[in-house]
DNA sequence: CTGTTAGCGCGTTCAA
DNA sequence: TTGAACGCGCTAACAG
């Protein structure tokens, strides 16, 4: 089978290569007239022609390659459905710009190979760093590349320096305590295992001005995400001992608040009327459940959104050769469902 | 910065280019002097070469990439840990050969764009396919393609004819019945989710010249794998109730079985001596429960080596252009821990 | 054992 | 508005 190439398309147009070029390329700085145009595109439709992408990177010196990388594939998994939310979106618009996403992991075993594979050669044009563990060793490594490189939902101490995407996840989370506040509820618990959520839970407090009673916060230790819901509806115990302590429970996740919701209402506890719960992730819609199925009051992260602008920062500083933004903080939202409701037995406002 | 090519090697040794190239590239089939090969490396190391990628596979007139293709990357959230384990197996065996593995999905509302980008264009040099749902219609521009290809862990009736990586899941539950029959057991309960599990349940048991008892079988309907550990616990009564139907019960995998434990323990039923328990998947493995902690007998799939199996031959038919096997069914391991034993109240053998 | 040479297919001057 | 010519960096065939 012959290959197809430019100069294929330009002997049967009877033009010249370039002239075929300029046109696949859309190349707004020479004019083409209108009727060879028209016959190139024809021909290129006929043949099926697609351009050698090697060749093109070869005459451009670049790989149009960009890497995502994490420390292990598991970690993807682990944290479900939300990191690939944010992945899809960063594949396709980068995509858009000519450009592939490879997934790879930082081989903990093998420093250097990371080192040699990922920054000095020119096999990705840029890195995408995904949340996850990393030593400062593996950070050393990637704040002296020259590779453009970018941060996406990660708070890691060590790459602290290096243009990031994440959300303002204490806003979010003031925000919520904040409608709480406004429908009656002054006390409010914490509900989960997560240490990192518990401090921004008790800054949102202190932001509302409500006070924070170390004696509402229930927490667990949990292996990994697979088992939360599960941890959170057999310690729900936590949250069944101390039900006249508080009219609100602030969940760490979803998946926690979905585990207790279950536990609550198995004890005939109506959730949105006697107590009201808030979770975190807006797991519902990444789950697919249909709209007008979806109970929970929860924050949704923007992560479509964080996607887009991760890739379109990094496009930005692959063609600039430099940083814009240090850190692009993207707002929380508030999504007010069934699971929330007036406080009843609540003090005043 | 200077760039650094095989040239810049070559005059610093002094040297031609091809014989640079001829080091880099491991090249068996002509010999260099022990000194000349010495200071290429050296060279090499000390000024950081790394090939072109780009020159390279146009010289060779190929990508050295591979898709791995799903119908959504959140599928391969949603089986967890189990795709990822393949999936890190087939991109390290890849890397080895120089090949780099994208995750791709395939645009359900653009079918075209799938045929053109994966397909016609030399974009990769082979595709995967992992496992999921895909149309008929997605399966036909798939098996009209030139392009090398091999299924991996998957049966969809629509991928038929392409060579494919899967395990003896049938060998595997047979196996687990009859460790079980020798221990005793004569009844065997079903506990799951999954009809195709459910089937294979049967044909075991028949292999193993067992009755099977429909009324012992038990299903519930679940929405993603998330919840599934939590289902198994909810709907533990079904088994809860039936208790003196059964001496053992497999389970259509270890989330289910380690929910259904959790339950039984809550009811002071001791798992491995009154009640057996089998699961399928190994996920305490997966999870990294550590080796002395894990409880739950199961029945192993072989991820790692369908990982390696599938590269391997895809990277066979990438070089020769042929399929070699139609499928590669690789055997299932059970592997016996604590929550299976003696059947105490069981029939005589 | 090693160097010379000729492409691989495309983008981009520079002329016309 | 278009074409000719060159080069991107590497591999492979051929020649020594």
């Amino acid at each position: 089978m012959q290959k197809i190439t430019l100069k294929t398309i330009a002997e049967k147009v009877k033009v010249s290569p370039s002239t075929v070029s300029r046109v696949i390329r859309n190349d707004r700085t020479c004019y083409i007239s209108k009727s060879k145009k028209q016959a190139i595109l024809e021909a290129v439709r006929k043949l099926n022609y697609a351009p050698n992408f090697a060749a093109r990177n070869l005459a451009l010196g670049k790989s149009s390659n960009v890497a995502f990388v994490l420390c292990r594939l598991c970690h993807i998994g682990e944290s479900g459905p939300f990191t690939f939310k944010i992945l899809e979106n960063i594949q396709e618009t980068l995509r858009r710009e000519g450009y592939s996403l490879s997934v790879i992991t930082i081989p903990h075993d093998n420093l250097n190979g990371f080192r040699e594979i990922c920054l000095s050669r020119k096999l990705y044009d840029g890195i995408i760093f995904g949340s996850g563990v990393i030593s400062e060793e593996t950070a050393d490594i990637i704040k002296n590349s020259e590779i453009p490189k970018i941060v996406v939902d990660d708070n890691s101490p060590f790459l602290e320096n290096i243009p990031r995407v994440i959300t303002d996840k204490e806003e979010g989370i003031t925000s919520a305590i904040s409608y709480l506040k406004k429908m009656g509820h002054r006390k409010i618990a914490f509900y989960g295992h997560s240490t990192s959520m518990l401090e921004l839970f008790r800054k949102a407090m202190i932001n509302n001005e409500l006070s924070f009673d170390k004696k509402l916060d229930f927490r667990f230790s949990s292996g990994n995400i697979y088992e939360l819901m599960f941890d959170a509806y057999v310690n729900a115990t936590l949250v069944l001992e101390n039900l006249s302590k508080f009219t609100g429970v602030f969940c760490a996740n979803d998946f926690v608040a979905l585990g207790l919701i279950q536990r609550l209402t198995e004890k005939k506890i109506k959730v949105g009327s006697e107590i009201s719960i808030i979770g975190f992730d807006n797991i519902e819609e990444l789950l697919n459940v249909p709209e007008d199925e979806r109970f929970l009051t929860t924050i949704h992260k923007p992560r479509e959104k964080m996607g887009e602008e991760t890739a379109e920062l990094l496009l930005k500083m692959m063609k600039n050769g430099r940083m814009r933004n240090r850190a692009k903080k993207l707002p929380c939202r508030l999504i007010i469902r069934k699971s929330t409701g007036y406080c009843k037995g609540g003090d005043e406002k």
